[in-house]
DNA sequence: CAATCATTGTACCGATCGGTACAATGATTG
DNA sequence: CAATCATTGTACCGATCGGTACAATGATTG
């Protein structure tokens, strides 16, 4: 028996596993494991081994904030931009259950591999946010925009330490609390 | 020839490892590159192996915190305290060169080993804070202590990934400021 | 229908993994 | 000095690592 995949639906299910078990903790047996894929098919689709399909991921999340998230904040109303922003990152991160993967990335030497696509990762969400901010009045933009993604990222090390979904959608409150006051 | 060690010399080089490698990353072949130990000696001090290895990492830090941080929070002035713990913490984390393990750990599934140890870090933290927060007169002491060490551990993924050290420096200034703001 | 070619499963590779066994070493103790 | 015992270096273990080779499969194309 032979089941034919697509490598588009591929990167959703590698993208979890990484998450799951970081870069060095997901081994090829794994992905073996929870994708049904043996490894012909998985290295014909990512001839690169698990760097390239960790790029892929990478290229796939990349594309998803950049549409739902920062072109929005550059172009939208940038209020109901903002607004928008914490209700779709708190159903991305599905209530700080699931985890940023470019952040975990970011924090060990996996850095070093793919430091590229990490730093434009936060450049980008930063600078849109920034841009938001700045054209909804606020004049301290790029510090706020800061401690908006930094509080994003530390509310999830805190909700997955914890083992508390609450934290994250509270202090996800928190912040909007704060950028309204910021923006008015 | 035989150099003879400490266990209590070992602990700080393996929290090194540990941190830039992550607990799957870090192997023991590199444990005896880095520490000039031979297998030999790693599992005379260390019987359980590398999760005996990470857990004296995680008590050691524990312990640190507990007499750095915590217990000044809890009990000298709440005042003198916190603007104490900010400049700590800049201390410990290196301006953000130097990434929290506990964090790091609470991200993957490192988290299920460590569990324990991981979710009384940030309690104790949280709460040590909160105490402080509440002699200094703070109304909302819980929120802004869940949003202080959010902050501190957003600032590191975000200087760790922008290879930005100032960031974490100047994450920390607009936390403290706004401690201050929340306590008079 | 025949030929092509993307996709797959399996067998196999050397390297490294975490861990064990144990004799040699040498400081400490009586 | 002799005996003890913590500490060490080395050889070795099976399991798993990421990756390669390639024949078999089967959908697509002409």
């Amino acid at each position: 028996m032979k089941t034919v995949h697509e490598r588009a639906d591929i990167v959703p299910l590698l993208a979890e596993i990484f998450r799951e078990l970081g870069y060095e903790g997901t081994s090829l047996s794994r992905i073996t494991q929870r994708t049904g894929l043996g490894k012909g098919s998985l290295y014909h689709f990512f001839p690169g081994g698990k760097e390239e399909m960790a790029n892929a991921v990478l290229a796939d999340i990349d594309a998803w904030f950049e549409q739902a998230i920062y072109r929005p904040l550059r172009q939208d109303d940038a209020h109901q931009a903002i607004a928008a922003m914490w209700v779709n990152v708190n159903d991305y991160f599905r209530s700080g259950r699931r985890i940023c993967l470019v952040g975990a990335f970011a924090l060990d030497d996996t850095r070093e591999r793919f430091s590229a696509a990490i730093g434009d990762y936060f450049i980008r969400w930063i600078g849109a946010l920034r841009s938001a901010l700045t054209r909804a009045g606020c004049s301290e933009a790029q510090a706020l925009a800061e401690e908006g993604v930094a509080g994003i990222q530390g509310a999830l090390v805190l909700a997955r330490a914890l083992g508390d979904e609450l934290i994250f959608t509270r202090s996800l409150e928190t912040l909007a609390k704060r950028f309204e006051a910021a923006t008015r």
